[in-house]
RNA sequence: GCGUCGAUAGUGUAGCGGUUAUCACUAGGCGUUGCCAACGCCUAAACUCGGGUUCGAAUCCCGAUCGACGCACCA
């Protein structure tokens, strides 16, 4: 069994993961997070607001999971998220439909199906494993869809994506932060993709969990005020000549500013404060890197993008984060298919004085030349600029020709006067750029049970462990009477109560020997055990026992909830905690 | 979607046309037990689903579902 296998089968047997479904034959691609899953995944996405919420100040929203038409009209999912596939008849190989004719048209996203299943057959193009014949060319789109209301009316779709909802109440948001940038929005939640193949159990899931922060920022300028905060910490840059090398470097959030390998400030900055978020929540450093995405795989908008990658046996480097510069992309789609404008008026620190040409169309002789028209006219000439109105010769005679619906009209100069004025400017509309940090929860969760994983050898026994760190851990204490006796019941129930008085997430087993407990604790991640013993009763302390390291402390009993506290939240060390017991040994 | 392989208690398994479906771990109960999967007794728990062949199917055949791997797809 290799490792992938047993963190597998360990969270399938303890509750952490479960495939959905199961009493009904399940379903790929879906999972059930279970009793300790849950919790797990819950302090997973409550540090990541701690990180992308409360540190920085962005607001957390919820929008709904279900979107109409035209949000994914505007961000490209509706095109885009979808792929022509054709099958060959004979071997029943399935390919995508546009790629068999690249090397025929240029562009052939831009072809219809039919216009490609046309160019396929023209072309006589078999499949390119037997020769056999291909079939029609049909669309296979990822997104879910769904109506909304009885009747077919209204078209909906499951999102692929939480981004949308924070593009699409921009104008909200805006209002909300008080028209000033930067600002930014964060959503945690559901989003649904039918893949094709979902694989990997929680690698590729149709409903998965996403959080994502959108950061409205200028784009005028792109440094960040908390860039000092993170510009000395070293990571693993994978640049794209990193990549041509095959070798990561290391360095400095600043140096790697500096040398041009990640576009500016801002994005650095989220790139290295999802670095510390990772580190946080238990991905380990050495299996930690950032990918920076080469040209030709980057989205067409983007400026530059860096993944997170971990690595995990056997599936080798794996995406659970992508942090993008996504610029105007999706405000300016948006803007045009919502006909609504979303840009920010940005005021200058000093209003700016310019000069600006104002024309002054004479209407008292457009009126009766033009007629219904003259407005129209008036309005093209105050559209023109100075050099289209001072255009011509300059004698008398010259006219100036506008355009209104579609209709040229010349126009004497003494129909309309024109002066240069001085104005003030005290700002401009901007649209904002988007640095987008996108997380894949369910990957990240996965692999802090991956990188969490070990075993050791106790007593000759292979013994599994998971290391969560405390503020993931779904459980925190585990109170265990040393025995199932009243006696040591009883004041154990009553740390238990302490314990949960304080908020902790504790754990109360008598069943088995206190060995067999242990173990137990250790499959599910808790980080200490308190047991009560004879000594409870007669000197009033209790056994702290560490999950990693084994060893114990004895505590004065009416300590042991403010030492667990201060364990958990690592303000003291483990041998700080109290008197070290020698290990017992079993006879 | 395609191909190869697989699917038996919670987990790992035995089974090869007729068994009360094997064993271990696990889990629950009782007893015992002074700190790292101890011991004894008891208990619970499975043939993925649907068809077919056969007197008889966990076992052979077909299909579906799920899983692993490869291809393709996806980020």
């Amino acid at each position: 069994m290799d490792k992938n296998e047993k963190v597998n089968e360990l969270a399938r047997r303890r509750g952490f993961l479960w495939p959905a479904f199961e009493l009904y034959g399940g379903a790929a691609g879906f999972y059930d997070y279970g009793p300790l899953g849950a919790p797990l995944k819950r302090r997973i996405e409550d540090i990541w607001r701690q990180y992308f919420v409360i540190a920085e100040g962005f607001a957390e929203i919820e929008a709904p999971t279900i979107g109409v038409e035209g949000i994914y009209q505007a961000s490209g999912h509706l095109a885009g998220f979808s792929d022509p596939l054709t099958g060959c008849k004979e071997c029943k190989e399935v390919y995508r439909a546009d790629h068999l004719i690249k090397h025929i048209i240029e562009v052939p996203d831009a072809l219809k199906n039919e216009e490609i299943y046309k160019c396929i057959q023209e072309n006589e193009i078999g499949c390119p494993e037997c020769g056999g014949e291909l079939s029609q060319v049909y669309e296979f789109n990822l997104m879910f869809k769904t109506m909304i209301g009885p009747g077919n009316k209204m078209t909906g779709y499951l999102r692929p994506e939480t981004a949308q909802g924070m593009f699409i109440n921009f104008p909200r948001l805006l209002r909300y932060f008080r028209d000033s940038l930067p600002f930014a929005a964060v959503q945690i939640g559901k989003s649904f993709r039918n893949e094709i193949s979902p694989r990997q159990g929680v690698i590729r899931l149709r409903e998965f969990t996403q959080a994502e922060a959108e950061i409205f920022i200028d784009p005028r300028d792109k440094t960040h005020p908390r860039f000092a905060e993170v510009k000395d910490i070293k990571m693993k840059f994978y640049s794209r000549q990193a990549q041509e090398k095959g070798e990561e470097e290391e360095m400095t959030f600043g140096e790697a500013v500096e040398k041009g390998l990640v576009a500016h400030q801002t994005l650095a900055y989220y790139v290295a404060r999802t670095y510390q978020f990772l580190l946080a929540v238990g991905v380990a450093p050495d299996k930690l890197r950032f990918r920076q995405h080469k040209s030709d795989e980057m989205a067409h908008y983007a400026a530059d993008c860096w993944d997170a990658e971990v690595f995990l046996d056997r599936m080798g480097w794996i995406e659970i984060v992508g942090v993008a510069d996504r610029t105007d992309y999706d405000l300016k789609a948006h803007a045009s298919v919502s006909k609504v404008d979303l840009s920010v008026f940005v005021h200058y620190d000093q209003p700016v004085k310019r000069q600006k040409l104002v024309v002054k169309p004479d209407f008292k002789k457009l009126g009766p030349r033009f007629k219904s028209k003259a407005k129209a006219v008036g309005e093209a000439l105050k559209a023109l600029s100075a050099e289209e109105l001072k255009g011509g010769s300059g004698t008398k005679d010259d006219k100036i020709k506008v355009v209104v619906d579609g209709e040229t009209i010349e126009i004497e100069k003494d129909l309309f006067s024109f002066e240069s004025v001085e104005e003030e400017v005290r700002g401009i509309e901007i649209v904002p750029h988007v640095i987008e940090p996108s997380f894949g929860i369910d990957r990240i969760l996965y692999t802090v049970l991956d990188h969490s994983y070990y075993e050791d050898v106790a007593d000759g026994e292979i013994r599994a462990v998971l290391r969560f760190k405390p503020a993931v851990a779904p459980i925190e204490v585990a109170v265990l009477p040393l025995m199932d006796r009243k006696e040591l019941v009883g004041p154990a129930r009553k740390i238990q109560e302490q314990l949960r008085c304080r908020g902790m997430r504790v754990d109360f087993d008598i069943s088995g020997s206190i060995g067999r407990r242990y173990r137990r604790c250790d499959e599910a991640g808790t980080p200490y055990e308190v047991t009560v013993d004879y000594e409870t009763l007669e000197l009033g302390t209790v056994t702290i026992r560490d999950r990693d390291s084994m060893s114990q402390v004895k505590v004065p009993e009416w300590q042991v909830a403010d030492k667990l506290q201060a364990l958990l939240n690592a303000s003291i060390k483990f041998h700080e905690a109290g008197d070290l017991v020698a290990a017992v040994k079993k006879e």
